[in-house]
DNA sequence: CTGTATCCTCAGAGATACTG
DNA sequence: CAGTATCTCTGAGGATACAG
């Protein structure tokens, strides 16, 4: 095609609000931009939607105490996890999805497998200095 | 301890490696993560898999020109996106989306449909500082 | 073991102005 | 219109030390 103009008429859908800065899919992408979001999210579900804030930094090399914390409780604030304490001989702490938070279990699980199974083609991206 | 643990067994695929820090995931998200990498693949798609600068600047307000340059340069060295000039009466540049980089449509519009159409869900989320 | 409080660094991102 | 070059600044992220 000699057009290098695309067909102004697949814009059609987003002409009004191309992409506003608070548009739904931007939110999720927002969401998921946190470094250990995705991470505790993914941890927290394959440990069965919960698990101890020990258990979760062992899970996941490199996650320090404070940034564990933080995110935590960001989740928390977002209504994605909750924070349960565990009447026990040694009373323990636990951080469980929500059931608001299983839900963004699906698009996340959706990122994960597609990049396990696209392993290859990740691997063909060029080195950009990081 | 009365171990709250879940089934370790559940863990039983991370094990080895839980969450390495350049794991297949990991460099999806890495990627995704980018304020306007997003935003500028998404953009190309829907344009027919091109578009000029100035076009993508227009269909993405708020995205200065530098934060297109440097976004489009980073996506070329990742292999994503190539530069083409074209050589008609004025001559004119035009972002393309490359073989590889169509392949990282697929789970971009994933993401992006699946936010459009949870669009409730994301609403729903606890307003964190942004 | 869980959680908090400081301090520091550096990269992402924007504004501005200048050059083919 | 396309692209580059500075300058600045906020803030995410990390290290460390401290407290329940």
């Amino acid at each position: 095609m000699t057009d290098p103009t695309p067909s102004p008429d697949l814009l059609a859908g987003y002409r009004q609000a191309p992409f506003a800065e608070d548009c739904a899919p931007r939110r999720l992408l927002k969401l998921f931009s946190g470094k250990w979001v995705t991470m505790i999210l993914h941890a927290l579900h394959i440990s069965g939607g919960s698990a101890r804030p020990g258990a979760l930094q062992r899970n996941l090399p490199g996650l320090s105490k404070k940034m564990m914390t933080q995110t935590l409780r960001d989740l928390q604030t977002a209504g994605l996890v909750e924070r349960v304490v565990i009447q026990t001989m040694p009373p323990n702490v636990e951080y469980r999805l929500t059931a608001l938070g299983q839900r963004f279990i699906e698009p996340l699980e959706m990122l994960y497998c597609w990049g396990v199974r696209h392993a290859d083609l990740l691997q063909q991206l060029g080195q950009q200095p990081d």
